[in-house]
DNA sequence: ACATGTTCCCTTTTT
DNA sequence: GGGAACATGT
């Protein structure tokens, strides 16, 4: 496939900044991928190009497609810099960031570490964590974050006053603590590297010209961001600096702006054009990747919210079979029809990789696991627990990050007791206390040990870890990084405290554990000269998405999870008002469009076959709710799409009775699983357009008006069982029907 | 100091 | 239904 008049426009413009709104399914990616190689062919030097991605994965296939169209073209992809802002960040700040107080190996606090230390604090600045979650405390630290709000100017946050003062005395410790520990959060990696930026301009007038190549401001020639619209405010100013000298293209669609709330604004891509002199704006709408029943939806969908740029999506392409609604009375029915249908699916020879099951929550996934395993089918599922946070890998990072930055307490604290040697809170406590008299690190602690209060039995524990420590760190002096595990995991005597193989539990802690000694000699592999700090970045900035292993099963996700990818077939499960759109959405506008951009996500990653479900209960909190079905089930289109299990009036179980004991010549239940979604002519149903449902009206020539009962069969061939007025139960061909 | 029990949140979505 | 902070007993 080559690519259309304005894919070309935009691969090959040049001389300014470059806007591309490119609609779901637009050839987004591919764009991105030519414009990067023409440049290397044009003569750009790979190492003056940088590309922003959004995920990991989106990396990894970026720097993959580039290197085989440079391969194509005979070109070297060498030295390109491809990443996610936070990866980016952190590399540009192993080299640049002892000018804003962090070392060389530096470490990267994950999600998990920051509610830590926030715990940490707030429990030093005696703060009731009753009153005051951790999280929410760490929700607003983040808020500020995205918005390049330092501890200084919280009051921007223009919070209550109790709260104020102790988000902005909670941050400030916060920040204290991360830099005394020589790490970096998230927002960090972006806040300090714009510093970093920052600074070189400030003091650029004293620099002579020809110590400017090494300025990192000038480093790059052309910039390119994907994701676009959910960049935050910070990035955006990230991405501008970054290409102080560069030629910027950025990429998004306004309408797959998903990322509200980690504080993304589609401020940025919406006002892009109006920042940068001379903008030219291209937009993608021809989509290649669904039909057009699955594009009307998804129009159906997004057409409802405001602030758009707007665009409409167009195909070549067939209507393709309905999409289907359908009913399920609990989870479990739910999970057991979608999973029936994937077994025949792979009976008939579908890849296993081409079908998704959606949710907005990873607590939905669990029903579908169950059912998918009864039925020994391989699935996989994104955004759950990460392999890295499991409990036996942090302990085992929190050993290799303490060998690399002995000055990360928390990694300390973590390890001091793993496995248990006898040192509780209170020992940790009186070292804590004394490293705080000097304001130093625990692990400086360990050293003065006569100065703390502490027991004799203590002590002598305490100064045996210390010795752990030292023996470590002499013992794993250039030793590959594999081995540096194995020598960790043996004198500490971790890998025997864990007890038993017998034990369940302890055999998978063990099998994680190699698992990851083989993560890491794999990695030692591919990148010889990585160093520990490389790999540990690796994982403080791995998502679930890319612990995914290369089986071929069926994929659970959310649909966060699921964008940027593309699917034959796709269910959207849990379409229920408080699920989909979700609860904390409800009474907001503002999350509510956002909501609906995800649904409009969810829709486009089909390409032919799309299957939404709801239930009338859910257990959910442990206890079971009733649901109403998701307001974007309303708008939908009528035409070219099915329902099943519905019912226009009457109870739920009047349906049942109508559908038990129905003509046996057609299906009893309706056939929601029938081989209708495979059958190219079945666009539509009953009656051109318009979609059936259990309990509709339907007038026929010969028998009046009855009511819908079942049906079978698909086109031409589809046969509706239904209840007549006047003539009874009868089975005839929906041709001869209209709705009544 | 630790093991076990209890009660309390909560919960979107992720780099 | 589940995890984490807290409480109690050994």
């Amino acid at each position: 496939m080559s690519l259309n008049a304005e894919q070309k426009r935009a691969v090959a413009h040049r001389g300014s900044s470059l806007l591309v709104l490119a609609g779901a399914g637009t050839g987004k990616t591919r764009v991105i991928t030519h414009r990067v190689a023409a440049l290397i062919e044009d003569g750009v030097e790979p190492w003056r190009i940088l590309a922003v991605t959004f995920t990991n994965k989106a990396a990894g296939e970026m720097r993959e497609r580039v290197h085989d169209l440079g391969h194509e073209m005979g070109i070297s992809t060498d030295g390109l810099w491809v990443g996610t802002f936070h990866a980016t960040c952190a590399r540009i700040l192993r080299r640049y960031g002892e000018a804003v107080g962090l070392s060389r190996s530096f470490t990267i606090y994950d999600a998990t570490d920051q509610r830590t230390l926030m715990n940490r604090v707030l429990k030093e600045l005696d703060y009731s964590t009753s009153m005051f979650p951790t999280a929410q405390v760490l929700g607003y630290v983040d808020r500020a974050k995205n918005r390049g709000i330092g501890p200084a100017s919280v009051s921007q946050l223009d919070l209550e006053e109790p709260l104020h003062t102790v988000v902005s005395r909670a941050y400030a410790r916060y920040q204290e603590r991360l830099r005394a520990a020589d790490a970096a959060d998230f927002g960090d990696l972006l806040n300090l590297t714009l510093e970093v930026l920052r600074n070189e301009t400030a003091s650029r007038g004293q620099l002579a010209r020809e110590d400017e190549a090494g300025q990192l401001a000038h480093r790059f020639q052309h910039v390119v961001v994907d994701e676009y619209q959910d960049t935050n405010a910070v990035q955006a100013e990230l991405v501008d600096r970054l290409a102080t000298r560069a030629e910027l293209c950025v990429v998004g669609d306004d309408d797959q702006a998903i990322y509200g709330w980690r504080g993304a604004d589609v401020a940025q891509i919406l006002g892009f054009s109006a920042r940068h002199e001379d903008c030219e704006i291209i937009r993608l709408e021809q989509n290649y990747r669904s039909t057009g029943h699955v594009l009307s939806c998804a129009d159906g969908i997004i057409a409802a919210n405001h602030r758009r740029h707007g665009k409409t999506l167009w195909t070549d392409a067939d209507d393709g079979p309905p999409i289907r609604v359908c009913r399920f009375d609990d989870q479990r029915d739910e999970a057991a029809a979608v999973v029936s249908e994937i077994v025949r699916h792979l009976d008939d020879g579908v890849d296993p990789e081409e079908m998704v099951v959606f949710f907005r929550t990873n607590a939905q996934s669990r029903p579908f696991e169950e059912a998918l395993r009864e039925v020994g089918v391989g699935y996989r599922v994104l955004g759950g627990m990460r392999f890295f946070d499991r409990q036996e890998i942090k302990d085992l990072v929190a050993y290799l990050r303490l060998l690399d930055t002995p000055t990360s307490d928390l990694d300390l604290e973590r390890a001091i007791n793993r496995p248990a040697r006898g040192i509780g809170q209170k020992s940790v406590d009186a070292l804590r206390r004394l490293a705080a008299s000097e304001s130093q690190s625990l692990h400086w602690a360990l050293g003065e040990l006569d100065r703390a209060e502490l027991g004799a039995a203590a002590r002598k524990r305490v100064a045996a870890f210390a010795d752990l420590l030292a023996r470590l760190r002499q013992d794993c002096e250039g030793l590959a990084l594999p081995d540096v595990a194995r020598v960790v995991l043996e004198a500490s005597g971790y890998w025997e405290a864990l007890g038993p193989n017998s034990d369940i539990e302890a055999a998978s802690r063990r099998d994680n554990l190699d698992e990851f000694i083989n993560a890491l000699a794999e990695f030692t592999a591919a990148q010889p000269e990585a160093t520990l700090s490389d790999y540990l970045d690796t994982i403080a900035l791995a998502s679930s998405e890319d612990d995914a292993d290369a089986r071929q099963v069926v994929t659970l996700m959310t649909i966060h999870a699921g964008k940027g990818l593309e699917f034959d077939h796709v269910y959207v499960t849990g379409m229920e008002e408080g699920v989909f759109p979700h609860v904390r959405s409800l009474d907001d506008p503002t999350a509510m469009d956002e909501e609906r951009r995800l649904a409009y996500v969810a829709v486009t990653r089909s390409r032919r076959y799309l299957t939404f479900s709801y239930v009338g209960r859910r257990f959910m909190f442990g206890q079971e709710q009733v649901n109403r079905p998701s307001r974007f089930l309303r708008d939908l289109p009528s035409k070219g799409v099915v329902r099943f299990g519905e019912r226009s009036r009457g109870s739920a179980a009047a349906t049942r009775r109508a559908t038990v004991g129905a003509n046996p010549a057609v299906d009893v239940e309706p056939a929601w699983d029938a081989d209708i979604e495979l059958d190219e002519g079945a666009s539509g149903s009953g009656e051109e357009g318009q979609a059936l449902y259990i309990g509709m009206n339907m007038r026929h020539p010969k028998f009046g008006v009855g009511d819908v009962v079942s049906w079978s069969g698909v086109g031409d061939h589809l046969k509706l069982t239904v209840d007549f007025a006047r003539y009874g139960r009868k089975t005839i061909l929906a041709r001869f029907c209209v709705p009544a």
